[in-house]
DNA sequence: ACTACATATCGGGATATATCGATATAATAA
DNA sequence: TTATTATATCGATATATCCCGATATGTAGT
């Protein structure tokens, strides 16, 4: 776990928010497509509409939180489900509250 | 308090050491200028060595840190002595831990 | 007032991030 | 196979950050 990567992550608004709201995805979030509950987190185009940017910048803030391990994918079909990673989330907490 | 402006702040390496450098002042710099203890910090000069970077970058970066309350600067003479701000940094862990 | 020194601020070039539209990939449907 | 849809990646431009040297500001000593 690299605390400055990390860092550089939560350092954006969109990016800090769409952890928030991932941490409760029924009240945040319309119906999922093609799965019956949000078991695996939402899809993209769903967190894309609610951060009213363009799909290849919500796809790109994405990725990269899941490089940091601060979200978990899972494909499904065409569909890709992000969800917290609440035990890195913890970690990372820890961490700071540590080493800061 | 503003989480996104710190975490701005908290992303580079160097300015994360300072803040630990300063956490054990006595182990980490030389003793001080001017001045009998480090009840007031540390002063920008010895910073400036322990990073290697230049004068203007570390003020720079002092100043950031600054702004955002993570330390606390006091002048004393021709000197600036910066220390942590233990009540920002406790106060920012703990919004983190809730916000995260 | 002048000099010396510590720190802050300015201006700039190199590098990184933000964000878009366009295109590629991968999965499903017809 | 072809078309459609969801997501990822590419290429580009605008903006921000990194970090320097130069200059300005503030303080103390002569």
């Amino acid at each position: 776990m690299n605390i400055i990567e990390i860092n550089k992550v939560l350092s954006n608004k969109v990016r800090v928010d769409i952890l928030d709201w991932l941490k409760d995805m029924e009240s945040n979030f319309p119906p999922q497509i093609n799965v019956p509950d949000f078991g695996n987190g939402v899809c993209v185009c769903h967190i894309q509409d609610k951060t009213g940017l363009s799909q290849s910048t919500v796809s790109h803030y994405l990725t990269m939180m899941h490089k940091v391990d601060l979200i978990i994918a899972t494909r499904i079909g065409k569909w890709t489900y992000y969800r917290r990673n609440e035990k890195m989330i913890g970690e990372y907490i820890d961490l700071l509250k540590n080493s800061l």
